[in-house]
DNA sequence: ATTGCTAAGGCAAAGGTTTTCGCAATGCGA
DNA sequence: TCGCATTGCGAAAACCTTTGCCTTAGCAAT
């Protein structure tokens, strides 16, 4: 590497090897046509010099950036970094770079945000938020594909990717039927948002599968907090003592409502089972006993997007929808009490 | 705007407002040499075509991208995010994009985002980390600006931001003896981490300032962990019964510490205060009673980190380790025990 | 009327890379 | 020895924008 002025051009490589400009590039990108011979000094000049291409320029010819943009709508927090993580998989680190924009729910940095990726040419955008909110479509006729990742668009034609939240409730039902639990109570965050609702709807379509219904007879909205995990719980023991079973809407009401039945002297899992929803590692694991939750493979969601971006860009678009399955991790707090007594 | 094939260039503004493309440019510019009859023509015809400059000629053309790179080297949590979100607000949406890079502590991954920043021509680089980590320069001769936040360089050519760990944990200290503690104990992480160290020094220097010593006349080094907060909290209780205070190195064992003192009688905080560290909201605020806690206020460092950057573009480059101020966020747990009799 | 000045806008080059086309040389068969 | 195919490489155009320089026209001053 030499420490002249200004960055080395091809131009620079092909003179070093003796050659013109147009032969050093097909040497460098293996085009045919050129000797091994001439191929090899090239490539070696190219490395003395230590030669970086100009993604602009090429770019500028190709039309094809090797960029995607990120719009997080959500100040982006604990959901759209896994999405965020795992859309940077998909795009595997050095082939495609990601411009990160967070658009703080304002409409009008956006917009900002939209018209300068479009100037960079980007070739193609991804559109994250928090939990799953229907949104307007990012913009009309923008010529790139465009994927929406836990925010769905409100335009059918657009392909959005959500979690499955009302498989990944009656997954949570399921799994306590299946450990002998028959006394389920749900506690969960507000109706407002979608996501409660359709996890309640999963876990009581599960049970009325299995000829049951949900101890205290209805779910229990509120907020998604520890705190109201804990009066969740008294709200619960009061409707029906003979619970022995508890799912909540979310980690934080899961991990409330364990502390709240330690408290009052409710054995977790051996009397009170519990599951929760979100795998958010710092709730899950601290809470005690450690926390067995629905994990909504957010990562797993980012690298879909990514990947279907790539298609899209490669002249395969989707469509709709489409849901990702959520999965369980079991730990704990959901022990069946069989495996307990020696 | 139309849709016909491709993007719009300058060239179709310029037909259609009957001018070259140079004065479309400069119309476009606001340069002076243009009539304003024709400025406005050529303004309209943009706004009619939906014209967008190809941002990759003008940079070909400038040398500048207008685009930062930013490269985390941990798998980017709590700790880079905020980082992340501050450098964003100074690079200002719109202006500048940020690429996102996230090396995950491995060198190769960063060795290929590094050499994909340089091909793309970005106009500088931050590099950030978790906890306060020594790291290798990311290359050498890099022809452009290099921020080093929370992570900080070995070379001290490079300018590292990195937050006031020692004077955080003096904060910490000074406001309990504000309050009227006297016998302050404090827990804390694994000794291996820089910022337990120095916290746990700047904690010390206060209480000697004040011509006392640490209860249990030593830093309990231990997890992050609540567990760790637990057994802390016997250990000092253990050791110095005495206590009406404790100082936790991060608010995950301050949590752990506010439970257990609960469980075994002790008021939080009538008897014991307790003050925490990172203000860690889904923490500091779920503890019971929200914790008192010293905040690095990673966001302004990240920010502190983008304006550094581009004063280093714009040729002002700085160099060194330069500490930024952490500040202390009041909640219940450190109330002074005056104010709650009545 | 000629000169000189300014304003307005066109022309062309530059920036770095890729690609197409064409040219020259080489080798081979006739 | 000639013709032809093949191979290797150079020249130049193209991508899009900006900018310095040039031309032209209009106008004022001499």
């Amino acid at each position: 590497m030499v420490t002249g002025q200004g960055p080395v051009t091809i131009t620079d490589v092909a003179r070093l090897a003796g050659v013109s400009p147009g032969t050093a590039s097909k040497a460098l990108n293996g085009r045919r046509g050129i000797s091994a011979g001439t191929a090899l000094r090239v490539q070696q000049a190219a490395e003395r010099l230590g030669y970086q291409p100009n993604a602009l320029a090429r770019g500028l010819l190709s039309g094809r950036s090797f960029t995607v943009g990120l719009i997080t709508t959500d100040s982006f927090g604990r959901f759209s970094i896994p999405v965020v993580q795992g859309a940077e998989d998909a795009l595997g680190p050095g082939r495609i770079l990601v411009f990160l924009c967070e658009s703080r729910d304002d409409r009008l940095r956006e917009e900002h945000y939209l018209r300068a990726l479009l100037e960079r040419r980007v070739d193609g955008i991804i559109v994250t938020g928090r939990r799953q909110d229907r949104r307007e479509p990012i913009g009309r006729d923008l010529r790139i594909p465009v994927v929406y990742a836990m925010a769905y668009s409100s335009d059918p034609a657009d392909l959005s990717l959500v979690p499955d939240d009302e498989e990944g409730g009656a997954l949570a039902i399921r799994h306590l039927l299946g450990t002998g639990r028959t006394t389920i109570g749900h506690v969960t965050g507000p109706r407002r948002f979608r996501a409660a609702v359709l996890r309640a709807a999963g876990a009581e379509q599960a049970l009325t599968a299995a000829g049951l219904g949900l101890a205290g007879s209805r779910t229990l909205y509120g907020e998604w907090t520890e705190e109201w995990g804990r009066r969740g719980v008294d709200l619960l023991l009061r409707s029906a003592p003979g619970l022995d079973a508890i799912f909540c809407g979310n980690d934080q009401i899961a991990r409330g409502a364990a502390d709240r039945l330690r408290e009052v002297g409710r054995r977790v899992p051996a009397d009170v089972a519990l599951v929760g929803f979100d795998n958010w590692d710092v709730i899950a694991a601290a809470c005690r006993p450690p926390l067995t939750t629905v994990d909504m493979n957010l990562r797993q969601l980012g690298r879909a997007a990514g990947e279907r971006l790539l298609a899209a860009v490669d002249g395969h678009p989707g469509s709709g929808l489409q849901l990702l399955p959520c999965s369980l991790v079991v730990r704990e707090s959901s022990r069946p009490p069989e495996s307990r007594s020696p």
